[in-house]
DNA sequence: CATTCTCTTGACCAGCTGGTCAAGAGAATG
DNA sequence: CATTCTCTTGACCAGCTGGTCAAGAGAATG
């Protein structure tokens, strides 16, 4: 008996293939983009028949969306690492952009694959709620800051957007120019968030 | 007799119809994607035989090439127009990051199309050079407000990167959120750039 | 050790892909 | 109005695409 089940229990064996096939299909998609990655050349690329891709995926599409999913959910939880028992509204935000710099610079190719979703409407509708959840949360330290005095009132959702292309822009040009994640300019970035050019 | 020639000398009715595959074309890949996007689609849709297609460009690939030179070019020249006649650097850099949110949330496809070009490597490289040049171009503003104690010393192609990323990530969330171009929040933007959350 | 369940094989398929090309229509030229 | 050049047609093609499935191997279970 068989199903098509996408996430149906697996051995400890059969995990380890699906990590596989994730990490070699990571790879891939990063290097020659999703669309002319196919599926043959990742089973081809690991050795093993077809059938194995569609016996842990229902489709290629559910093989990225799986890819994103777990990103989505290890750069947050990164942050929120970074982020817990501080209290302090502004260093929060700092935590969290020094973060965030550190795990784009570390998996610059799931970057690259969330860049490439975000330009197709199947794969873009996913990440919005990721997106409206990070930039709230921003927001929110931001009012918190605002309350406390700490930084003049302003609107708050544009500033959490500045901040989050600030980090993904430096870490996309730093993935492009220097491979060497531990080069990351994280003071300039934050000096940048929090005083912007005047310093 | 026929040659492949993708630049070739056009009569305006030929002229008409490149620019017409042109518009369909970048409102095909915008809304559905580069990849799934057929060249017969395209043909279909417009009502023409297969051969026009390959008449005005040698691929597919060719075409989007076009597209995105055109479109980083109609930036950069709605950047400059704004720029030319401000000699202070500051409001230089001002007017540049409004034109660039007036340019990108009136032409969200083609941004849309940048940021695919920039996945897939084959059209990354012609991108990396544009990029290059614009930083470079906010980066001597800056030090130029620095030489004249305008902001305080710092890494100028850091800073232009940051700028970059703020004008382009706000015109991102605009573009998914809302309609109209004409409620972008330059103000917040700019004072971002100028000042950070500090305001 | 028989049974059951998980995992793997790889031939197969319909449909679509980007691209070609011989034939010719229509406009411009002289 | 004959000639030349630009543009258009659409049938055709080889190769590849994502995905299926019957058959069976191997591991786990009892």
């Amino acid at each position: 008996m068989m199903s098509i089940a996408p996430d149906r229990k697996l051995t400890s064996r059969g995990q380890e293939r699906r990590d596989e096939l994730v990490r070699y299909a990571v790879t891939r998609f990063a290097e020659r983009g999703y669309h002319p990655t196919s599926v043959a050349e990742i089973v081809d690329g690991i050795g093993v028949g077809k059938g194995v891709f569609y016996w842990y995926f229902s489709s290629k599409e559910d093989l990225l969306r799986e890819i994103l999913r777990e990103g989505l959910l290890r750069i947050r939880r990164h942050q929120q690492a970074a982020i817990r028992n501080e209290p302090n509204p502004l260093r929060r935000i700092e935590n969290g952009v020094r973060a965030s710099l550190e795990w784009l610079s570390d998996n610059t190719e799931v970057m690259r694959l969330v860049d490439f979703a975000w330009t197709e409407d199947t794969f873009a509708s996913d990440l919005r709620r990721g997106r409206a959840i990070s930039i709230e949360d921003t927001a929110k330290h931001l009012r918190d800051a605002m309350d406390q005095g700490l930084i003049a009132p302003g609107d708050a959702v544009t500033m959490a957007t500045a901040i989050r292309g600030i980090t993904e822009e430096v870490s996309r040009l730093h993935a492009d120019t220097d491979a060497d994640p531990s080069t990351i300019p994280a003071d300039d970035v934050v000096r940048m968030v929090l005083t912007g050019i005047a310093g």
